[in-house]
This record gives structure tokens, C-alpha cells and sequence, in this order.
DNA sequence: GGAAATTTGTTCGTATGTATA
DNA sequence: TTATACATACGAACAAATTTC
């Protein structure tokens, strides 16, 4: 799925760019819900720091927002 | 803030010497909590390993203690 | 209302690899 | 070779907000 394990870029960002992809696709439309922490973590078989890394990049670039308790959202277009 | 990057002193050892020297002057009181890694990490522009050099040399100086999930604390004099 | 599960927030513990002096 | 420093990644514990039953 794009995610290249031997690939120079680190995990986090590979997992992000995967996100951003489906964002912008529109699997994730806007103000829907990305999968949880534990979501991404299963997903990519990689530990919870690693996803919240990859939701980290997302947040910085605008795409998404994190609610406390409640989970990440995809921005507003 | 007394950091010399430029100094002979690696800089873990002058970021702890900085956190002795408030916990020498009251700003941080016994028992009460100093900043955290990424706390330190932020204030003296260094990475996380740096940072935790710092904490476990005022720990080997038995100037504070730290506690897993919570944070490093002043040692009661 | 209350208890439990889910989810994100914060923090320290540990390990590996890379780069530099 | 050793010491220092950074980046990445996994593990674990504690905390707070939300949702669900």
C-alpha cells in the first residue's frame, strides 16, 4: 500500500503521505474521521508513537485535526 | 541563560548545571517537579537523549528523582 | 447517575543507527 | 576508539476527555 519499509523516508511520513493520499481521494472526506491511534497502529504494524508521529505531520499540515477523547478529523477543504 | 554552546562542557552537563543551579536558588523547590525532556528539549534547543543526559546526571547527583509517566521531581533536602 | 471502554495527551524507559570530533 | 549529539522507533505508565451501556 505504499508503504515502504526499507525506504529512506521514515515510517511516520510514509503513514502520512498514505493518509494525505486518501484525503485527497476521498476516502476520508472532509470532517469524517481518520482511523484512531490504535487504527494505524494495527494497520501499519508500527508502535503508537510512530502513528501519532504520522497524525503529528498530518496536523501540521493542515489536513487534519485532533479532538482530545474523541479522535483525529480531516480539515475542512 | 548561562548556556555556553560554544563552552568545553558537553551540553548535557551545562543544562544540568542549569537546573542545579535553580534548584540551588528555590526556583524549583523540593518535591516540586522540574521540567520535562521535551520541556528541556524545547528551552535549550536540544534532542530528547541530550536532554535525558542532563536528568540522569542530576539524578546521579541525587538532586532529583524521576518517576516513569509523571516526571523528574526535586529530591527533599 | 455510574461504570467501563475508547481515544487522545503527556511522560519516562529503552534501543538502534548515523554523524561528528 | 571513545564521547557527544541527533533522529528514529518501540514499550510502558499515567492522565484526561468522550462515548456507550
Amino acid at each position: 500500500m505504499g508503504v515502504d519499509l526499507d525506504g529512506p523516508e521514515p515510517m511516520y511520513e510514509q503513514i502520512a503521505d498514505v493518509i494525505a493520499a486518501r484525503i485527497a481521494d476521498g476516502t476520508y472526506p472532509p470532517r469524517r474521521r481518520i482511523p484512531s491511534e490504535a487504527g494505524l497502529c494495527e494497520e501499519f504494524g508500527v508502535a503508537r508513537p510512530t502513528a501519532r508521529s504520522a497524525i503529528r505531520l498530518l496536523v501540521e499540515r493542515g489536513l487534519v485535526v485532533t479532538v482530545r477523547g474523541k479522535g483525529s478529523y480531516v480539515a475542512e477543504g
